[in-house]
DNA sequence: AACTATTTATAAGA
DNA sequence: TTCTTATAAATAGTT
């Protein structure tokens, strides 16, 4: 909104988002109060970033704000949020909470999508896009780590391995027994890196 | 904001406070959902109106937000001693099936992941895509059923719009009535199909 | 952190 | 409620 305007999408660059996330968490709150002051509405905001720092504003108290959610939704038909389940200590509570989430994974999972309006699946569609790209995200560091230690694996057998070639050539100016020389080609692929040969294969596979 | 400024204040007039309340929640609606994308924030947003109406706004789930909430500020203010004691038998089984699926819809989430092997990320990554490709289709199914259902009421509309003028050239021979007709234009955007005039935007905005 | 050129949000009016 | 429009506010890119 200013020297250029954005597409809404993930911003790629981290500086620039943590940058962005800062201005317009401070827009967004101070919004927040303006609303809840000019109208006389009770709001809560909880914000939590991307590397999981919690921000909250409240009009009165985030607790109040929520207990009163919690009501209107219990008359509606959701749970109320867990903490307060365990605190009343009802079994049948607590069976109804593993069924809403038992519900909640199964829809995640494609499954049991009756009930919801195109909103609804539309709002799930965008949760699982954004869960998939957090979790490849994950997965790909993961990779770069183990490619990176086998790299730096390779690089220390090559280097042992010259050295013992040149004390062979060396020692065979004085003795004449054949031994056979390891070539630099025979550490790959390496093995016993500290990592299962199945995720090993796994994250080469995404190289290839 | 714009054709003069206001003092951040309780707006006095009735009206003109539940106007601003009606466009500002918008804005503020707008905001945290573009915070959410840009920069990968989780957030939810409650907001009670003065009449006590509750609107709310999640980039995932208001409960999982809420949850998370829950657990940083249990954390942060006290242990959660007392819950433990308060469980028993049965009930504590069920609280761990409860910590079981929430650790498992945070991973799904793209959160919690540290603990998986590189095959858990990418069996959990199938299952996302699994899931988003089940969820998709879903959708786009409900899509075109709404589609074929406007284009149906569509079709009935103009067939009946054409009886009517029809009907009306022939009267007109008659009576010297001036009366507005219906051009086919006027169907579109049809409304009242059977589907809420939220739903029906969204569905609709797809195609945009 | 500040600056500023632009884009957005929005108060008032219709 | 909705639209229009003049103006205030927010903010993306830059320094």
């Amino acid at each position: 909104m200013t020297r250029r305007k954005i597409p809404i999408k993930k911003i790629d660059n981290v500086t620039a988002r943590q940058v962005t996330f800062s201005k317009r968490r401070r827009g967004l709150f101070k919004k927040a109060h303006e609303l809840s002051i000019l109208c006389d509405a009770d709001i809560a905001l909880l914000v939590f970033s991307s590397t999981g720092k919690l921000f909250d504003y409240a009009s009165s108290s985030i607790q109040q704000v929520i207990e009163r959610y919690d009501q209107h939704s219990a008359i509606q038909i959701q749970g109320k949020s867990s903490v307060n389940l365990q605190l009343e200590g009802d079994e049948n509570e607590l069976q109804k909470v593993v069924a809403q989430k038992t519900h909640e994974l199964r829809q995640l999972n494609g499954e049991e999508l009756q009930g919801c309006t195109l909103e609804e699946l539309q709002t799930l569609e965008e949760r699982l896009e954004r869960g998939l790209s957090r979790l490849s995200k994950t997965k790909d560091e993961r990779i770069l780590i183990q490619i990176n230690a086998l790299k730096k694996k390779g690089i220390q057998l090559m280097k042992e391995n010259r050295r013992m070639k040149q004390s062979l050539v060396h020692e065979q100016g004085q003795s004449s027994e054949s031994i056979i020389i390891c070539s630099s080609s025979d550490i790959n692929p390496p093995q016993d890196c500290g990592s299962s040969d199945k995720s090993l294969r796994l994250g080469l596979s995404l190289f290839k």
